[in-house]
DNA sequence: TCGAACTGTGTCACTTAACGTTACAGTAGA
DNA sequence: TCTACTGTAACGTTAAGTGACACAGTTCGA
């Protein structure tokens, strides 16, 4: 799985952890741990899904556009990665004369989509808000 | 998720597809469109745990050590792949003040182990014999 | 007992994906 | 119009994935 998952849930999490709810892709950078372009272009596809608000221009930045108790991670991940469970790299070749050198990278392929789907109604039980409290109870 | 696994369940479904279930690492990796080297590396983690037999040696190779209908995708993905479904990057930093930024690393640690472990309860579900025949069946 | 055909394993090189950096156009408020 | 933002693209750098090679160890048959 790519990162960027990671850096959208954290981003959600920060915002709603804020009194305001809203911040600037500099100060959300500097809590991940990473550049603030980065996170722009994140913020860009959550904004495109209604999950965050974005201001351009002078006092501008990112609030929070949607109920944190209401967003699954679920509903994250389909936005941002959906798809990347799947290795880049594919075994046999479909041109081949074996039944399975031909065959498995379909099948694999429908292997990997199922596993997807159940990481996906697994990331649909949480909540940001659930995961706001983890990290407030974090010992 | 790395492409370790895809590997190590087309060399299980190549044996259990040939009469004999034997073959050498350069038949295998053939199939597979890989190098021998990659798949002996891989098969010599299956023999530690008891999924094919190896011999060394002059008409040596691999055989199957399992019975196809009994082995799960879930059991080679816990022996090849564990732990492979977070991504290497994290964000956060467990040494700084915010709670957020300090505590999110440990909470999305969980959130992906859990993850990890719905996709290895639908792998096991499934067994070699059930991809040897969607591979024998696939269009 | 020697040679051929294997596995087991380590190392290094190459390729590609992941991530960071910079730049700049566009926007909005002071 | 200046300043502080986002949006996005291009490019550079680093790390992971993969391939290639080498060679010691093993087994069998001539």
């Amino acid at each position: 799985m790519n990162s960027e998952f990671t850096i959208a849930v954290h981003s959600l999490v920060f915002l709603a952890n804020l009194p305001d709810h809203r911040a600037s892709s500099e100060s959300i950078a500097y809590n991940i741990c990473t550049n603030p372009a980065r996170v722009r272009k994140i913020m860009s596809t959550l904004r495109k899904n209604n999950l965050v608000r974005t201001k351009e221009g002078l006092g501008g930045g990112y609030t929070l556009g949607c109920s944190p108790a209401e967003t699954s991670l679920g509903l994250i991940y389909r936005v941002i990665s959906a798809g990347t469970l799947k290795p880049h790299w594919c075994s046999g070749d479909p041109d081949a004369d074996c039944i399975v050198k031909s065959n498995i990278q379909t099948v694999m392929d429908d292997i990997f989509t199922e596993s997807e789907q159940s990481v996906i109604r697994h990331l649909e039980k949480i909540t940001i808000e659930d995961v706001l409290k983890k990290v407030r109870t974090a010992h």
